[in-house]
DNA sequence: CGTTACCCCTGGAGGC
DNA sequence: TGCCTCCAGGGGTAAC
């Protein structure tokens, strides 16, 4: 479900509300998501000052340096935050509190496929989830030169290519869907296989794809739902995902669904060659 | 090393 | 209404 958009959209949304806040007390309903889940956050945490929330990819970290760490969440498929009022009862899947004076931060993840870590230090980049994640696509480092470098080589079709954080983090399968429409490159080509002046087309697609989603305030398809709690933005309208069968918006020829790696793939066959 | 298959889990949609 | 199957925005690991 969410992808970079919709992470740095929670990221963005929880800021002002968390920000320096002290924990009150933090709480965890299950013994783990995918990976057990930090059971004595409340002790460590309790009076502390939240000092940031940054980005990494898909991960969204929480810096106490007054409790000498950070707390690590991913969203997974399913996961979603939001601030509720102190006190508000915990729904089926609400797995995580995050308690602070005015506000609840709630995560809740019906899969569980995302997870809730601690890692103690200065330096969460040099945890095993973290260390070998790509080049954030938003990032100046992010030129059609480095993309160019990352598809060297590689026979791999360009679609689930995107979709590896080890190359390039947060792309999802939404926004690889929608970048290649940009860009009109099919799927299915073989990544070494681009010419250059397609390559030079698609890196400002993946940017301006995820940077417009963000500025809608992040897609949702199903069920994302904002930080702080209001329903989630619909205002960006995918032109392929989701819509086998429909008319594609610049050609008006029906939109193609295909098999990748597991996932499935929209596409537009007269657009994207 | 590059690439694929499978797995984790719940819930919604659609067929019968 | 119920039961069944399929599908879903992620990503780690095992296997080829």
């Amino acid at each position: 479900m969410p992808e970079l958009p919709e992470v740095e959209v929670s990221r963005l949304g929880l800021l002002p509300h968390l920000l320096q806040e002290p924990v009150v007390d933090c709480l965890a309903r299950r013994a783990s998501l995918r990976l057990p889940m930090p059971q004595d956050l409340a002790a460590r945490l309790r009076g502390h000052r939240l000092a940031a929330i940054i980005r990494r990819g898909k991960y969204l970290l929480f810096h106490w340096p007054t409790a000498n760490g950070w707390l690590l969440l991913h969203l997974g498929m399913s996961g979603s935050l939001r601030l509720a009022p102190p006190g508000t009862p915990a729904g089926r899947h609400d797995h995580f509190d995050l308690c602070f004076p005015r506000a609840v931060l709630r995560f809740k993840d019906p899969r569980r496929f995302g997870l809730a870590l601690w890692l103690e230090g200065e330096r969460p980049e040099t945890h095993p989830l973290l260390e070998h994640l790509g080049v954030e696509p938003l990032s100046e480092a992010f030129t059609a030169n480095y993309l160019a470098a990352l598809l060297k080589g590689r026979m791999m079709p360009i679609k689930p290519l995107l979709m590896n954080a080890r190359l390039i983090v947060g792309v999802g399968n939404i926004y690889a869907a929608e970048s290649l429409f940009r860009a009109a490159v099919s799927p299915l080509r073989p990544a070494a296989g681009l010419r250059p002046q397609e390559i030079r087309k698609l890196a400002p697609a993946i940017r301006e794809t995820l940077q417009e989603a963000i500025e809608a305030g992040g897609s949702s398809v199903r069920d994302y739902v904002h930080s702080d709690g209001g329903a989630g933005s619909f205002q960006l309208r995918c032109a392929v995902y989701g819509r086998a069968g429909q008319t594609c918006p610049r050609c008006a020829n029906p939109i193609r669904q295909i098999r990748q790696s597991g996932r499935s793939s929209f596409y537009c066959p007269q657009c994207q060659k």
